[in-house]
DNA sequence: TGGACGACTGTCAATACATGCAGCTGTCCG
DNA sequence: CGGACAGCTGCATGTATTGACAGTCGTCCA
C-alpha cells in the first residue's frame, strides 16, 4: 500500500484525525470544507478519494461521516507501547537483531502513521533540508521497496544511511536533502541495494542546542 | 451524575460502544432501531435521550451522529507519560487552559531533557532551518524567561510564534531559521512579549511527504 | 388511583450529507 | 506539445438523519 500522500493530502488527513479525537466523530465534507475555507465542498470529496485511494483511510459510501482510519498493521511482537532504538549495524545481520537494539523508547507507537517498527539515530547533517537532524531519531517502518520520492533507510553492505529514494530502471539515485552532500548512484545489475524500511516519523529528545544548528559542513541558511 | 442504567439502556450504550469500536463511526438512530428489530426510530432516540441524561453519552444537536462516549478516557490522560495537544490559542487565555487542549499524546515525557509540559503544532516554514517543520509537534516546557539562543514558544496578542530568543537589553529579537523569514523585533519598553515555554523536543508523525519538503517560500536547495 | 417513567409504534418536516457532473488552473513528465 | 494529476469552484439531486408530535402498554410508587 502506498501511503505517500501529498502535504495538502496529509493536512487533510491530520484534521480528520484530530477531528475523531476531538469529536469522537468523523468530519462531513462540509465541515472539512469550512475547516479549510474551501468554497466547494467538492474540494474535501477529492481529497477523500484521494486519501481513500491512497489506502490511509476509508470511505463508507452513503453513510454520513463515513470516514474511517485504516490503522494499518502491526510487525514485530511488542507491547505496542514502546519501540527499539536500533543502533550499530553489523553487517548481513537483520536489521532488527537482539544485538543491535540499544534500548527501549516508551513512546505509542500508534501515533504514526503508518506505525513504525523500530528507531534509528541520525546521523550527519545530509538530510537536513527535510528537517532530520543529527542525533534525531527516525521512526522507521519495516518494508522492502520503497516509492519514489520517499525516505528510506537502505544498507549497502555495512553501511546504513537514510536517504530520499529515485529509481529509474535498474539505476537508483539515493538523494540527500542538503546540496552539501552528493546523491548516491546506484546500478542494481552490479550492487546489492536492501531497503531497511521506510522513515515515516521522528523524535528529537535532545533540545535545539547551538544559536543556529552547529553545521558540520557547510553554511546554514545563507544558502542564497 | 447518576450512572445506573436500566438493562435495556446498558444494551444499548454497549451496542453504541461496539459500533464505534468496530465501524469507526457512531450509529444512527436508524442502525440502532435496525440492530434492537424496532419498528421506529423513536425508540432508539428515546434511548439516546435517557443516556444524555445520566451523562454517560452526549448528543451533538443537529449532527449525524452526533453521539459521543463521556467514558472518562481522560484518565488515561495526566499520569505522566503523555502529553497534551496544545490547539488554537485563545487570547489572554492561559495556553495550558483546558478549552485549547486538543488531544493527548502517549508519549514518555522523560524521553525529553528537561521534560515538556505541552505540545504545540507548528505551523509555517520559518524555523525550517532548525528541522521544525509544519505539522510537527513542538514538545515545550513551560518557563518564563529565556536565554538567548534558545527556541522558545513566544506570544504576542493573539499570536503564538516559535521563534530562536535574543534579547540585548530591551530589545528582544525573536528569529527564524530561515532566510525567506524577517526577524521580529520587540522593544520590551513599549511591547509586551509573553514567554510561553521552550522547545527541547519534537515529534513528527505525519511522515516525510512531497519529494521535496514542499516549500512555501523559495527554494528548498535541491530543487535542481 | 393517578402520576412518573421505561419502552415502545407511527408519521412527518427540515436539514445534514454524500455524491455526481462540468469546468478551471497549475505542475510535472515523457 | 499533450496528458495525467493535484487542487480547486459551482451547482444539483437524492438520500440519510435528526428531532418533534401524538399515542399505547406496563410497572413501580406515594
Amino acid at each position: 500500500m502506498d501511503f505517500t500522500l501529498t502535504p495538502r493530502q496529509q493536512q487533510i488527513l491530520d484534521f480528520v484525525r484530530r477531528h475523531i479525537a476531538k469529536q469522537g466523530i468523523p468530519p462531513t465534507r462540509a465541515e472539512i470544507t469550512t475547516a479549510f475555507g474551501f468554497r466547494s465542498v467538492t474540494a474535501a470529496e477529492d481529497h477523500l478519494r484521494a486519501l481513500a485511494r491512497k489506502g490511509v483511510i476509508e470511505l463508507l459510501p452513503g453513510a454520513s461521516r463515513g470516514i474511517r482510519l485504516t490503522g494499518d498493521e502491526d510487525a514485530a511482537a511488542n507491547d505496542g507501547d514502546s519501540l527499539p532504538l536500533v543502533g550499530r549495524v553489523a553487517a548481513g545481520n537483520p536489521i532488527l537483531a537482539q544485538e543491535s537494539v540499544e534500548s527501549w523508547y516508551k513512546i505509542d507507537r500508534k501515533l504514526f502513521h503508518p506505525q513504525p517498527d523500530f528507531l534509528l539515530r541520525v546521523q550527519g547533517w545530509s538530510m537536513r533540508d527535510a528537517g532530520i537532524l543529527p542525533g534525531d531519531l527516525l521512526a522507521v517502518k519495516r518494508v522492502p521497496t520503497a516509492q519514489n520520492g520517499e525516505i528510506v533507510v537502505a544498507r549497502m553492505g555495512e553501511d546504513v544511511t537514510v536517504k530520499r529514494f529515485e529509481r529509474r530502471g535498474d539505476i537508483v539515485r539515493l538523494l540527500p536533502a542538503n546540496p552539501d552532500f552528493a546523491p548516491i548512484r546506484i546500478d542494481l545489475a552490479q550492487q546489492d541495494l536492501v531497503i531497511e524500511g521506510r522513515a515515516v516519523g521522528l523524535l528529537r529528545t535532545g533540545g535545539f542546542a547551538g544559536p543556529s544548528p552547529a553545521p558540520l559542513h557547510a553554511d546554514m541558511s545563507s544558502a542564497a
